[in-house]
DNA sequence: CCCCCCCC
């Protein structure tokens, strides 16, 4: 049996060239230092002219490492992939989806003669091994990671009564990182908000490791899984509906809540609720009393499942952002059953919403926002209106609208926070309130992902850090407490003047209370009335010191034109 | 059949 490696591959994917779909032969695996949290490997990878050994893999395909799919000299299919140039200029690959090809086995050995490609675009001097993983510098492992990837759940604790408190759900963080990613994604499309597909070839060689399906949903087994599509034998979330009682879904879990008790006049009992995406969209499933019993541990982030027999129902958008009309119901002759075959499911699906069009949506909805948590607030520690005490923390969100929202985090998912290298925050599912403005609140069915694996993560990490962190950004979210501190951030009269604040629609209101203002910076009457306003009043005296210098958030205070 | 999501 024989494949045969793309040629050139490693020197095109290098040279910046986008390259889907590529065969190449895994060398050498091994895990990268980080932290607590999810493992990263790192790949050494040819083409069979060159070998590389900066690829690695996206986190959410550590599975394919973790059962022992992908070891060394089998042949895979990169097919999609996102190159980053480090700081120090080297580069990395993103391996977000692969295929394997062939088996270690199969393939019997290394094939060709493949040398390390050097970045500066020769090949290293023939002595070194080929198959060496230090044929690069390797002195910080954790710089060639697109920052440690974690994320968690907001969900409810156990059920053991009203004591309602966040719980990390899956404590994946790792290392603190301070990689500065300086290349914009070319690779990474971002018109589509489906990411990171963990497509998996079918393993003839890998036993299940789950027990055989007790029931076979389809007529022709899903298990063997030959086919790239799920064909007629299952079928697709948005296809399903209430008129048709006989369906199968193939879907990951996205998100599963803790089990939670209710009592209400209708009566009491527990459930959880998780998600679950395919290629086609995503749908809430809900499992009350014996049926949680029943599914609640064999249910498990991040895992396939065929799900079949149970109720669809009209989904209540209120408490959603899934995309499906229906959420469903299990019931007694429910089966859900694991599956093997992961090829073609997506790891998460989010709608993204640029932070400046925050203004423009109604208050209360549920959205998916990603920016780059550029500072955040101390923990502190509330009473809520049910004498609870919860800890608190809002983050600063700022993506490439140059505005920036505060997220509210709440619980252990506030406490766990590490804000050090201003990560990449996505949040799916956060609710959208107009404290201070615009702002945002994390709930329980919120999913918070630190640094994910998305093309739209490593392209913002890329514009955050070569202009982003430079930007003199708005805030939607203005919070009392600002220009009480060391969070404030001061401006000097120079450089409001070179940074043109105040001109066009914009007006500096606490210019009011600075003594004397240097040639060129005048003060419009209207202004005066504006602070008679006592609230405005306020803020302006509050934002203003003595040394004369100006906080630049309050640019968003007043739109009037001077 | 839940749907709680907290505070400024």
């Amino acid at each position: 049996m024989s494949v045969n490696l793309t040629q050139g591959a490693v020197e095109a994917l290098l040279n910046g060239s986008p390259l889907n779909n590529i065969v190449l032969q895994l060398l050498n695996i091994r895990q990268v230092v980080t932290g607590p949290g999810p493992p990263r490997f790192r790949l050494l990878m040819s083409d069979g002219q060159h070998s590389w050994n900066s690829f690695l893999l996206a986190t959410q395909l550590n599975h394919l490492k973790e059962e022992n799919r992908l070891v060394p000299n089998c042949v895979c299919m990169v097919k999609k992939s996102i190159i980053n140039k480090l700081s120090d200029g080297r580069l990395v690959v993103i391996v977000m989806d692969v295929e394997i090809l062939q088996s270690a086995e199969e393939t019997g050995g290394k094939i060709g003669n493949p040398t390390p490609y050097n970045a500066v675009g020769k090949t290293s001097s023939p002595q070194k091994s080929a198959s060496s993983t230090s044929d690069l510098p390797d002195s910080s492992p954790s710089a060639a990671e697109p920052g440690p990837s974690y994320m968690y759940n907001s969900t409810l604790s156990p059920p053991r009564g009203r004591g309602r408190e966040f719980v990390e759900k899956s404590p994946m963080k790792a290392s603190p990182m301070k990689t500065s990613w300086t290349s914009p994604m070319k690779t990474s499309p971002m018109k589509t908000s489906w990411t990171s597909p963990m497509k998996t070839s079918p393993m003839k060689t890998s036993p299940m490791k789950t027990s055989p399906m007790k029931t076979s949903p389809m007529t022709t087994s899903p298990m063997k899984g030959t086919s790239t599509s799920p064909g007629s034998s299952t079928m697709l979330i948005a296809n399903i509906n209430p008129y048709q009682s006989k369906w199968t879904i193939r879907a990951r879990v996205t998100n599963k809540s803790n089990v939670r008790t209710w009592s209400n006049s209708r009566g009491e009992g527990k459930l959880f609720s998780f998600d679950v995406l395919d290629e086609s969209g995503e749908i809430k499933i809900t499992a009350f009393n014996n049926e949680v019993d029943k599914f609640f541990t064999l249910v498990e982030h991040g895992k396939v499942y065929y799900i079949t027999k149970a109720t669809l129902k009209v989904a209540n958008k209120q408490y959603s952002t899934l995309k499906s009309n229906y959420e469903i119901t299990l019931h007694a002759h429910s089966s859900i059953v694991p599956c093997d075959d992961s090829q073609g499911l997506p790891a998460v699906h989010c709608d993204f919403v640029p932070i400046a069009e925050l203004e423009n949506i109604d208050v209360d909805t549920l959205i998916d926002v990603i920016g780059i948590c550029k500072s955040a607030d101390d923990v502190s520690r509330i009473t809520t209106k049910t004498s609870r005490e919860v800890s608190k923390r809002a983050l600063n969100l700022i993506d490439t609208t140059g505005k920036v929202v505060a997220l509210t985090l709440w619980g252990e998912e506030a406490e766990k926070f590490d804000v050090s290298g201003k990560p990449v925050v996505a949040v799916k599912g956060a609710r959208l309130s107009d404290f201070g403005g615009r702002s945002l609140s994390a709930l329980f069915s919120s999913t918070v992902m630190v640094n994910p694996d998305l093309p739209q993560a490593f392209s913002l990490r890329a514009w955050y850090d070569q202009e982003g962190y430079a930007l003199d950004s708005e805030s939607l979210t203005q919070t009392r407490s600002m220009g009480s501190g060391q969070k404030t951030n001061w401006k000097t009269l120079s450089d409001v003047k070179n940074e043109h604040l105040g001109h066009g629609e914009k007006v500096l209101l606490s210019v009011l209370k600075v003594n004397t203002l240097p040639q060129g910076f005048g003060v419009h009457s209207g202004i005066q009335r504006e602070t008679k306003n006592k609230h405005r009043r306020r803020r302006a005296e509050r934002m203003t010191n003595a040394e004369g210098f100006i906080q630049s958030g309050l640019v968003a205070l007043c739109s009037r034109s001077c």
